[in-house]
DNA sequence: CTACAAACTTAAGTCAATTCATTTTCCGGA
DNA sequence: TCCGGAAAATGAATTGACTTAAGTTTGTAG
């Protein structure tokens, strides 16, 4: 019967992450207390870590929540991919980018990706690992696709294609999350470059 | 003179080094404090912050010590690369890897990152970044270097291939030391498997 | 030699995250 | 309806990074 404690803490839980994102966003994250989430949620302090382990874990459950915002989105372009495979894969890595602001600003990014490094085995810190793999095997499935396409090189294992162009994606996304005063815009165009360049290989070419 | 002060001044600093480098090492980073630093110092806590921003810049200023190290050794592997171009790649990059626990433990790591990352515009997190920069800039010369020999596509831009090198031995460090458990070998053989992809490229080959 | 200013050190705070002993609330059974 | 115990909430106490205001030391100019 989904007794009323049960309904209870789930109601809790939300109704402090709600106070929470909307505390983050509008004062970020250094500049907001356990306590005032608490008081924006009509809780106490020490109640907010009944249902979350620190302060970093409840900032990367609102980057989890994002996150499978992308990757179900993400999922429709795999299913009708661009004719030209560079354009497929970009358009892919740029709609996760353009994606990352709507939530979240840089400086919450920075902080989520701080605490999921410094406390990776923790509940949450596990959860933002895994939603990264899910990430790269999401961009695997996309390689997979055009191989099947005949766009790639058939022979090439998908998975790992998958993971370089995401720790690319990734690398590059660290750099202007770092950067306040980087625009969007050199963000995409380097990614651009990169891809390129991924796609062609190092090798001479035999002309 | 070198005035008596400033030779004090210069081995304060180095004495705080020293014992955070001893206690970081002994302890690891959550469970020393600046108290304890200070202590085996032989200074009080308030004087630490004269010479250091943070705990975190203490140990940034660390990493950043272990990273000119790596870059000067890095030079002579520039200089006589192996013939084979990928060998010579994984040869660079490889050393990175093990280079990087010599010094500095995974937690050690983890934390260095995460301060830098949640940091990006102190002192020391620009340090960081800078190191970062230094390091795939060298990926970039040895690629500049197997060009001049032809190993290498040379219409392609070096510095972009160094980057995208740079990136993905990065990315794949930093699941490495999130992992306690993962393997040192592990990471290498992802490494060349990745490497490997990055030459060859994934258009389709002429066959 | 002496007085002064700049730079340094110190120890006593402040502040906010986290913990924990205590109280309150809910549930199932008598 | 009432009771015992488990789960959850509470907020005061703890902890440790960081700040600050006051006191020292050092180099220097008169």
């Amino acid at each position: 019967m989904a007794g009323l404690r049960e309904r209870q803490k789930a109601g809790r839980r939300r109704d402090i992450l709600a106070a929470a994102a909307k505390l983050f966003r509008r004062d970020g994250f250094a500049d907001t207390s356990i306590e005032a989430i608490a008081g924006e949620a009509e809780v106490a302090a020490g109640t907010v870590y009944n249902y979350f382990e620190s302060k970093g874990d409840l900032l990367i459950a609102l980057v989890a929540l994002d996150g499978e915002e992308v990757r179900a989105a993400g999922r429709s372009i795999i299913a009708s991919p661009p004719k030209d495979p560079v354009q497929a894969i970009q358009k892919l890595l740029t709609f996760y980018i353009d994606h990352s602001l709507i939530h979240l600003s840089k400086e919450l990014w920075r902080n989520a990706m701080a605490n999921a490094l410094s406390q990776p085995s923790s509940k949450f810190g596990l959860a933002y690992a895994e939603l990264d793999r899910k990430l790269a095997d999401q961009a695997g499935e996309l390689i997979a696709c055009l191989q099947a396409r005949g766009e790639i090189d058939s022979s090439l294992d998908p998975k790992t294609a998958g993971d370089v162009l995401f720790e690319v994606v990734n690398s590059l996304f660290m750099v202007f999350v770092a950067r306040e005063e980087m625009p969007i815009a050199l963000l995409k165009k380097t990614l651009a470059r990169q891809v390129k360049l991924v796609f062609a290989g190092l090798c001479p070419s035999d002309a």
